[in-house]
DNA sequence: GTCTATACCCTGATAGAC
DNA sequence: GTCTATCAGGGTATAGAC
């Protein structure tokens, strides 16, 4: 079954939006892209925002198949999927040369006034990421600290993701974004490293030679 | 002296690019708010970009007076003065209800071709922002384990400030990014405690009951 | 160097035949 | 529902008198 012009325009206008942002795409861009015409996108969209909000929803719709499943195809740890999530989006960046980081957080930088809808959406977004974060932190509860508020560190892992891209962007390189990486690796294994001492006090916590770095592994692979 | 109409262009753009985005403020914006006439822009700017590129020098020339010094003041321990700049962040947000976050970071996000002097003048200003992370993780090396590598630290914190400001615009709550800064809290408190524990092999690296709120209390503190 | 007036283009959105 | 043609408005940038 051909793909209706709803479902064209959407598809057109989440690829658009994801490289060059809301504000960039001309409304002809994306009728040239989707081989729609004008009419009928207003047929279906009364507006450009309507188009948009409807693109934040494929999204959040999307976000087990598209995201996270490729994501974790093989990958059962739950620390190892956290990072395995970030390495998608290295993926991203270094498959397009650094055109593509994280379409949310592009149209969500472009927000100034309140926009109450859009915001909303982006929020969701955003949330339902935090959310699939935390559900790996809650499977590894057992192995971290017991202050770790887990909530906490599913926003923390997100604004790593979210300012390492930026950064990648910005350079056009991968490097800082490692190494934002890298360092919440750190931090992973310290608070593994710590939960470890108190469960075995004899043990000095030492900084551990971290042995995990398969995170900048599974980027090399296919997200399917 | 009154000022030059050259500088109160910049000085208006600044804040315009600031409050809006780049894309979002238009040439007339820039022209009501400095008082200046069309003709006189373009004297002075070739194009609106070129007066992008002049604001990106004022910000990367007034790191030091406008953003580090405010944040620095009475404050002298080199790791809560990363601390303090992240909280100088959050105050901008707080007081202009989540309309001012990072404007480098904003019109990083904004850039979606190649642009090369644009995307040069930014990563200028998050080179020059690290460097300032990297000195006083330089002058808290002696606390800091060994395996630190602080130009990827640095990295980390600005990582984590871009990360920080997008989640807290995008929720208009400061949720998020308090999340965020506290979890980075939690990193270095761990880092030092690690180095703790190195230098007294004796006695066992638990994890530290912080104390060092301060990020908190600072922000409350007018920047100067 | 500063002003007024305006050129020219591209934007989002519409009208109306088919 | 889809097409062509087009509108009204705002965008950057310019021309040319003063």
């Amino acid at each position: 079954m051909a793909p209706s012009t709803r479902a064209r325009l959407v598809e057109a206008a989440l690829r658009l939006f994801a490289e060059k942002g809301y504000g960039s795409t001309s409304v002809a861009d994306i009728l040239k892209a989707a081989g729609v015409h004008s009419g009928s996108l207003y047929h279906v969209f009364p507006t450009k925002q309507a188009l948009l909000l409807a693109v934040l929803d494929e999204y959040l719709e999307g976000i087990r198949s598209m995201l996270l499943e490729p994501a974790w195809a093989g990958v059962d740890d739950p620390v190892e999927r956290i990072f395995a999530l970030l390495a998608i989006y290295r993926h991203f960046l270094v498959e397009t040369d650094f055109l593509f980081g994280c379409p949310i957080g592009s149209v969500a930088l472009e927000l100034h006034e309140p926009d109450p809808p859009v915001r909303e959406k982006l929020a969701a977004n955003f949330t339902a990421w935090k959310k699939a974060v935390a559900a790996c932190l809650a499977d590894a509860q057992s192995r971290l600290p017991e202050h770790v508020d887990i909530n906490r560190l599913a926003s923390f892992v997100l604004t790593t993701m979210e300012g390492a891209v930026m950064q990648a962007r910005t350079y056009r390189s991968v490097e800082a974004f490692d190494a934002s990486v890298d360092s919440l690796r750190d931090y992973f294994d310290l608070l593994l490293a710590t939960a470890t001492a108190r469960q075995a006090p004899g043990a000095h916590a030492r900084h551990p030679r971290r042995v995990s770095r398969n995170a900048r592994n599974i980027q090399k692979g296919e997200p399917q």
